[in-house]
DNA sequence: ATGAAAGCGCTAACAT
DNA sequence: ATGTTAGCGCTTTCAT
């Protein structure tokens, strides 16, 4: 398609100068005339001249990209991370090299391993389900990592979390509030770091409230729709006197949603649902969801800047943040009359192509 | 971090060889001897030894690195067909790096010069807004580029793309078969190269069906809820003749479900609404949305195997791939009583953290 | 079958 | 203020 590039030594030739110099003007380096900085950079004007970031990346040994592993990024859970991720980054002239595990653990390894010490300068890894020692083994060997949604043991590493047991507190007293005395939970994967602080949140709740936890009203699923409907479906069936569901996330509560609808009980007068995550579809359903708000585009955000300043050495190194939930009420646990948002909904912020 | 890379070098001088012969081991070349390959072999599983990338680029020219540059990752659209990209540009050993534009069109041609020439071995570019000209320019650096969903006049550019007449004309065909004579289209930005073509589609059928098209039962609309949502107020204010919505894609068509619900108007018994592109959300919004469905998954996959194919100059290059979209009907066009599939929807393909 | 030499395009000392 | 010399880690000729 186009011929040979133009090198820094073209411009040095074209512009009569070493081309060491030229390299002190494209870095912007001291002690350049500025006659001298002028005709190169005319010169590196007319020829197009762009400097390769491969040869500069060999010396240098950094490479201006980071790393960003996902199980799906179709799951809007992950792609609104991944569009916080690609914010930051861009904005601070970094590439984001875009890795899918396809929920599948020991893909997790082979992509880290992939992405190679020495191709990226750091990088995100969200939703792992690997165990901790290799996934430590794997990620040892970065400049600098941070979690998404996970803590390992010793905390070796710094992370991102939301305080998903706040989370499931907050959802279960609200239910509790709406004088709900029989709460299930549907609980996603057993594998799942979240999964397991929402049900000490959910727990709390229920012992504050001098109820006592029953063991199977808690249900483990797949994070998905028809996961979650299963799971409802299982749950309901086995008892018929729970009134109310805490979800694992917006999926598992459209499940839940679905079965109520095919078996004929009315949300929310038979059956309050909560979610979580307040993904947009939350907002879309019929009733809208009732669903924990987690700002997942600042969490990837957040997670680029505690990247960068791992690998720049910066001062202050935190090395855990943890993002507050907030509850977001909707006529899924409110009854169409009341229907109300106690927090202010934010406008639809989807868009499209 | 960790300590000193382990270097070519170091493999060769603990093999007791030249680095030469450690390099023809790792590329699998051959004249080397059984014995010393498997000395090499050892030493460097013992080293962990892993050839860096950038300097293998530097010689070769090639990054084994593909960009892809979508409006918005976090529009289920466009992670569909991020997804499949991945999958196969995985599978070949190909990384691929992840560009937001934010549905700006100058940030297009920003991200593809940041993608720079020397840094991607090719680029796959979905929803562009900007003008012809300019993206041709800077499209002309890259070694190869494929286009997702857009054709340039020129054609010099090879390109996926979706037969959006036929879309256009399934989607209102349907809507006409069902009885209808007043079908409006909610047509999404004005400025969308697909929204072009579903018009003309939907022109199409109307003039088979012995239908004028009235020029004002056409709004343009951003492609999102909300856009979709007021875009369908203002028209059915000015025209409450019109029985059925044929909308631009599954957003819009929400917002239409929408606005039609604050009204008080049924769907499907006071107004039919077909929406575009299948996204799980059409299948979970009451009613279920009649859909014009693109395997968007299956177009990014096919995207990759293009480029590769560039890339690599294979022989039989093909510069177009149409592909076809089928029409699935469910509720919002049916009579609940007659809600039925016409295509298998496939098994909710959701996935979830 | 193996090694030696050159060079990819650049930055980073060390001159001058 | 500018030029000279190395060398980043590898692949590719070209010898042997």
């Amino acid at each position: 398609m186009s011929r040979r590039r133009v090198t820094i030594d073209d411009v040095a030739k074209l512009a009569g100068v070493s081309y060491q110099t030229v390299s002190r003007v494209i870095n912007n380096k001291p002690y350049v005339s500025e006659t001298t900085r002028q005709r190169v950079q005319e010169v590196i004007a007319e020829t197009g001249y762009r400097p390769s970031p491969i040869a500069r990346s060999l010396v240098t040994a950094r490479t201006a990209t980071i790393g960003l592993v996902v199980p799906d990024i179709s799951n809007p859970y992950f792609s609104a991370i991944a569009r916080g991720v690609e914010q930051v980054a861009y904005s601070k002239n970094y590439n984001v090299l875009l890795c899918n595990t396809g929920e599948d653990a020991s893909r997790e390894l082979e992509v880290l391993h992939a992405l190679d010490e020495r191709y990226v300068d750091g990088v995100i890894v969200c939703g792992l389900r690997e165990e901790d020692a290799l996934l430590q083994e794997a990620l040892v060997h970065f400049r600098a990592a941070v979690l998404v949604n996970r803590r390992f043991a010793d905390e070796t590493i710094p992370a991102i979390v939301v305080d998903d047991v706040l989370g499931g507190y907050l959802a279960t007293q609200h239910l509790l509030q709406m004088g709900h005395t029989a709460v299930g939970f549907i609980a996603g994967p057993t594998t799942s770091y979240s999964g397991a602080k929402r049900l000490q949140g959910y727990e709390k709740a229920l012992t504050e409230a001098g109820l006592e936890r029953q063991i199977d009203w808690v249900q483990h699923c797949p994070p998905t729709v028809v996961g979650g409907q299963l799971a409802t479906q299982t749950l309901l069936a086995n008892h018929p006197e729970i009134t109310a569901l805490f979800c694992y996330n917006d999926l598992v509560a459209v499940g839940a949603l679905r079965d109520c609808a095919a078996v004929g009980r009315r949300v929310p007068q038979d059956m309050a649902i909560v979610g979580y995550d307040d993904i947009m579809l939350a907002t879309l359903v019929s009733p809208p969801l009732t669903s924990c708000h987690v700002p997942r585009v600042e969490m990837g955000s957040q997670a680029v800047s505690m990247l960068l300043n791992c690998i720049n050495n910066e001062t202050d190194r935190c090395d855990e943040i943890v993002v507050t939930p907030e509850l977001v009420v909707r006529a899924s646990t409110m009854g169409v009359d009341t229907a109300v948002s106690v927090k202010q909904t934010a406008v639809l912020p989807n868009r499209a192509h």
